[in-house]
DNA sequence: TCAAGATGCGCG
DNA sequence: AAAGCGCGCATCTTGA
């Protein structure tokens, strides 16, 4: 609240033909603005040139900007510790305020609401940008070709209505009680900058061998589709569509009053959880549905993975570099999109972080030599924060027992098993009922978040889980009724929800509800705790001078992973633990009032590899972090 | 030829 | 009548 800060905007000279991020190094700083103490300055320059603003800095308590993470990056190469500078970022501030109507509503119409600077700015009735120096640099012209005055007059502007936002922000989120949601987003961005700007690096050997299998794999499976089908294009929905339901004479899938099962637009379904579940009869039909399956899986890794792992490795080093959109998603997680690199034969690809086939994590390894690849993730994450939101006894007390088996209760109730008998075959290594737990897997949290439709065994199964999981049921269902009346959800730690076209049916089937029910879960577990966690842990390791031989290359939703120096692989398990057990329940109590007390727990793995190594467990439980075999 | 829409599939 | 949530990227289809 304190009136002490400097706003800060920065341009830059693109070369980049993207937004001039300071991840590429073709990029330069061409001028910085700022205002501190009522004083205005300005400062043309490379980030070599920049002392003043460096000496302003570190006199204010904290930074204004629109999209910190920009700046952040260029004051991380300006040589500033970034983690020592707090932020009050107005996007993301916007961000907080509007919740998850950022992303507009397919179901209902609404568009998705801009967050530039300019939008913000605009719907408070501020002035708007200059539109010509707009289209130039929308179209690539670098602001070294523009009149010197003009950048310099846009630049100044755009420092005036950032402070003119961040004020009116600054009380809205007060007066709402949401300071601390967009404190939790600020302290985050340092990091992420840090994390794009190191990159990932990946295996050359490895890539290259697992390249080679998935390549010959394709080739043949391709003839063989070719020849089977009388050359249609597997990756074309309605050719495949076509084969299968005329040529081949499947039977569509039908729901329960007969219809078939459709595409959102009418088309037929193929793919492949509709295909696992078509009965084939003729041996033409067997054979079309295994290849279909194989040749979709491999054909995708290749197109949307290895062609650009490969191609990265052979001129790129091996590292590739990816953003973190912090403002995009409804719940408020992060999303990540990748930087396009110009491929030598297959065009320009890129790669997001948080959608990487698993199989393929042990292609990554350290960039620096004989270093490893650490990676801590929140135990059971959505399940705890489930547990701790529904107040539910039934659920605390199968975190608490160490022999529960999630997906053995599922398989139990679709199966029709005793759950002991089942998990004790299980255990025992018994055929069945390990087909049994696997196939069950994917349903255990289907129920949590509303899902209640299926097969019999699966609706069994649904059923059962309300019915063990009652105090938290009982708390979902309230959170459908508080938006019905009021069409928002506040969440115990004051971010709110809005659900403008939520309605009942006179059926009683409430359009949002299954939404409403994952949003809190999904959001304090992976848009609060583990921000939280993942930023605790970079300052303890900055803290502690340790920021040289532990350094965060990603995250995803759940986890964080490091290069780590082979010496200090048991400080990594130190801090991450007490980052992602203590430090969140302290943050959790100090800025939310929120008392989490359900158990959090930690896994670790290390390894040369990504995700590779035997993980070690921990969990934090009244201020004790214990290991756990 | 291009952009937008549709579909499928990867992750948590 | 039916109904887990949240994303981004590659490819094909469609329509101008």
């Amino acid at each position: 609240m304190s009136s002490e800060y400097l706003v800060l905007d920065v341009e830059t000279i693109v070369n980049d033909n993207r937004f001039g991020s300071a991840i590429d190094p073709r990029n330069q700083l061409a001028l910085a603005c700022w205002k501190i103490d009522g004083k205005w300055k300005a400062k043309w320059g490379s980030e070599f040139e920049q002392q003043e603003l460096v000496d302003d800095i570190r006199r204010a308590k904290f930074l204004v900007f629109h999209h910190g993470k920009y700046e952040y990056g260029w004051l991380s190469r300006i040589g500033v510790d970034t983690s020592q500078l707090l932020g009050f970022d107005t996007m993301l501030a916007e961000y907080v305020l509007l919740g998850n109507l950022v992303s507009g509503d397919t179901e209902s119409g609404v568009r998705p609401t801009s967050i530039s600077l300019d939008a913000c700015c605009q719907r408070r009735g501020y002035r708007p940008k200059d539109p010509i120096v707009d289209t130039w640099m929308a179209n690539g012209i670098k602001v070294s070709e523009m009149p010197k005055k003009w950048v310099l007059d846009r630049c100044i502007q755009d420092v005036r209505t950032t402070e003119q936002l961040f004020l009116d922000q600054r009380r809205q989120l007060h007066d709402s009680n949401r300071l601390g949601c967009l404190y939790t987003r600020c302290i985050l961005t340092p990091l992420l900058a840090e994390i794009e700007k190191e990159g990932c690096h990946l295996d050359k050997n490895r890539v290259e061998e697992v390249y080679n299998e998935y390549s010959d794999r394709f080739t043949s499976l391709t003839k063989e589709f070719a020849r089977a089908t009388g050359g249609i294009n597997w990756r074309s929905s309605k050719q495949v569509a076509k084969y299968l339901y005329d040529d081949l004479q499947f039977e569509e899938l039908r729901d329960r009053s007969g219809e078939p099962k459709r595409t959102p637009s009418g088309g037929r379904q193929t793919n492949a959880k509709a295909l696992e579940k078509l009965k084939a009869i003729t041996e033409a039909q067997k054979e079309f549905l295994a290849l279909k399956k194989q040749l979709s899986k491999i054909g995708s890794a290749i197109s949307k993975n290895l062609d650009y792992f490969k191609d990265v490795c052979e001129s790129h080093n091996g590292t590739f570099h990816a953003e973190f959109n912090q403002s995009i998603t409804a719940t408020h997680r992060l999303s990540s999109t990748g930087i396009a690199v110009e491929t030598a034969t297959k065009g320009s690809k890129s790669c997001q972080l948080t959608n990487i086939p698993r199989n393929f994590k042990r292609l990554f390894s350290a960039r620096r030599d004989g270093w490893l690849i650490g990676e801590v993730d929140g135990a059971q994450l959505e399940f705890r924060v489930a547990a701790f939101l529904g107040n539910d006894k039934q659920a605390r007390a199968d975190i608490a027992d160490r022999e529960f088996d999630a997906h053995c209760v599922t398989a139990s109730a679709m199966y029709e098993v005793p759950y002991t008998e089942l998990r004790n075959a299980y255990l025992a290594g018994d055929k069945v009922a390990s087909d049994r737990r696997q196939s069950a897997k994917p349903e255990t949290f289907k129920p949590l978040y509303g899902g209640s439709k299926g097969t019999p065994a699966q609706e069994r199964w649904y059923e059962a889980f309300k019915r063990r999981y009652p105090d938290l049921a009982a708390v979902q269902l309230g959170w459908v009724y508080e938006v019905l009346e009021k069409k928002y959800l506040t969440t115990p730690w004051g971010m709110r929800y809005y659900w403008p076209n939520i309605r009942m049916a006179s059926s009683g089937y409430v359009n949002n509800a299954s939404a409403i029910y994952n949003y809190p879960i999904q959001a304090l577990a992976t848009a609060e705790i583990i921000p939280i966690a993942i930023t605790y842990l970079w300052h303890i390791v900055r803290a502690e001078g340790l920021d040289e031989v532990i350094v965060p290359i990603n995250t995803v939703h759940d986890s964080l992973v490091c290069e780590i120096h082979p010496d200090y692989a048991a400080d990594f398990r130190r801090i991450a633990t007490e980052a992602f057990g203590l430090c969140v329940l302290r943050y959790l109590s100090v800025v939310y009032g929120l008392d989490f007390d359900v158990p959090l727990g930690a896994g670790i793995k290390i390894g040369e590899h990504w995700s590779e190594g035997t993980e070690e467990r921990y969990e934090c439980l009244k201020g004790n972090i214990e290991r756990v075999k």
